[in-house]
RNA sequence: GUGGCUGUAGCUCAAUUGGUUAGAGCACCGGAUUGUGGUUCCGGGGGUUGCGGGUUCAAUUCCCGUCAGCCACCCCA
């Protein structure tokens, strides 16, 4: 084998093609129905882009290179940055609140496994100038009628949410001090991939006493209430936070048929990316099978961080990957059979002339035609007619006269 | 970047304890056949057994290295 693709990247053959263009098809449709619109930016950017705002750390985790001309590039690993200069040199004129969707490959130099690859497409939905919890729920409600446009449901889906602000707040409320929240919430990111004693012990070293790491330990079985009661008990700011998450989940329950089905507030939920500030959220297949989905919330201070215009935003992203085996797993990815219109076969003494006259004919009424780029005998014609899927068969002769059958 | 497992045809798998020219089904190509559009039959192409070394009279089989894939870390999308 001379040639093969590089380690975690993918051909995509008619079949796979077909899946890829199933769920992206999905992703317009429902982006449409919300009134986002499209846009793209460059696949290949400037370095400098990705590590003003994450330091030179990231490069590790970049596809970049020097190009010809010497400057410093990157193949893109996320969308953000793009879209936060797309929408800071335009911040003025753009009616607001601005909803844009894109469909960007993106790259990342990893080891790749399961669910992760070195390149994959990524549905970026985002809404620019709105502070009100209402964008957050149009959001998320986007990223779940998305899943029930391809034919999940909240059997097979959750979507966990949490709130940064209240998050503080409750661990203030424990009385846990706000010099070990980092500390807090790394662990808390790993409660379900970690040892529950490791994760103690990083506790109890972060200063923390034993009932405040059992609190964190349980904190993924906190409810709504029991949070709201310790902030307002302690008398924590905060509690206007979990008002706004209250009045979220009524929101996306009305904006989504079955919408509260699919939610869970989950404390648990913190998202790697430091530049968060509000309502988060990550949505996961409930058998734990997979990696997570989907991720989003708000980010507020991003755009006015890099120097842009001050706006508050929010987004999610959905890779292609993780949610093309979810879907295999649940057996909803549409079967693909080879499919056309017609296929015209003929007698060996019609000239191919007419074979093809005849296809253009059809062709410029729309539907899709194939024939025998050559002499062939009828019985493999037909045999060749059937392989293509073709939903009607034509059969030409010498004499004019044409008939057709129906499958 | 670290560790574990696995590499035979496009796919799924064979090949006695190491032993002739590495086989089969499906798929593909060609030819017949089928009272007539999913039948059946015949034939064909396609593998330096991931790659490179080593042990041996002899390696798909045993050993080492390397590459790739899978899984777990790391990290995150």
């Amino acid at each position: 084998m001379a040639h093969t693709t590089l380690p975690g990247f993918r051909d995509f053959y008619p079949e796979q093609f077909a899946e890829r263009a199933y769920v992206t098809r999905a992703w317009r449709e429902v982006a449409r129905r919300y009134a986002f619109m499209e846009y793209d930016g460059p696949p290949l950017e400037s370095l400098e882009l990705y590590t003003a705002k994450s330091g030179d750390e990231i490069v590790g985790q970049l596809y970049n290179f020097v190009d010809k001309g010497g400057r410093e590039v990157a193949l893109r690993p996320e969308m953000t940055p793009t879209f936060a200069r797309m929408v800071s040199a335009r911040a003025n004129s753009l009616r607001k609140p601005t909803r844009w969707f894109s469909i960007p490959q993106l790259f990342r130099y990893e080891r790749q496994q399961k669910g992760r690859l070195r390149e994959h497409y990524q549905l970026n939905v985002d809404i620019v100038g709105e502070a009100g919890v209402a964008a957050d729920a149009e959001l998320v409600a986007c990223a779940i009628d998305i899943c029930r446009e391809l034919r999940l449901t909240s059997n097979e889906v959750v979507v966990r949410v949490s709130d940064r602000r209240v998050m503080h707040a409750y661990l203030a409320a424990l009385g846990i001090p706000s010099g070990a929240f980092e500390v807090v919430l790394a662990v808390t990111d790993k409660l379900a991939r970690q040892p529950r004693a490791v994760s103690a012990e990083k506790l109890a070293a972060a200063g923390l006493n034993e009932s405040q790491v059992n609190a964190v330990l349980d904190i993924t079985s906190a409810t709504l209430d029991t949070v709201a009661t310790a902030i307002v008990a302690t008398s924590e700011p905060g509690g206007e936070h979990v008002e706004e998450l209250r009045r979220f989940f009524e929101y996306v329950g009305t904006l989504v048929p079955d919408g509260a089905a699919w939610l869970q507030f989950d404390l648990s939920i913190v998202r790697g990316l430091a530049y968060y500030t509000g309502i988060v959220f990550e949505l996961f297949d409930r058998s734990g099978e997979f990696r997570a989905i989907c991720g989003g919330g708000r980010y507020d201070n991003l755009l006015g961080a890099i120097g842009g215009a001050a706006l508050p935003a929010l987004g999610f992203g959905m890779g292609d990957v993780v949610l093309t085996e979810l879907l295999r797993a649940r057996k909803l990815l549409p079967v693909t059979e080879p499919s056309v219109d017609y296929w015209l076969t003929a007698d060996e003494d019609v000239p191919l002339t007419k074979i093809m006259a005849e296809a253009a004919q059809l062709r410029a009424q729309g539907f899709s035609v194939e024939y025998a780029l050559r002499h062939q005998t009828p019985s493999k014609q037909r045999k060749s007619a059937n392989a293509a899927g073709a939903h009607s068969i034509i059969h030409l002769t010498n004499a004019a006269t044409a008939g057709s059958h129906a499958r």
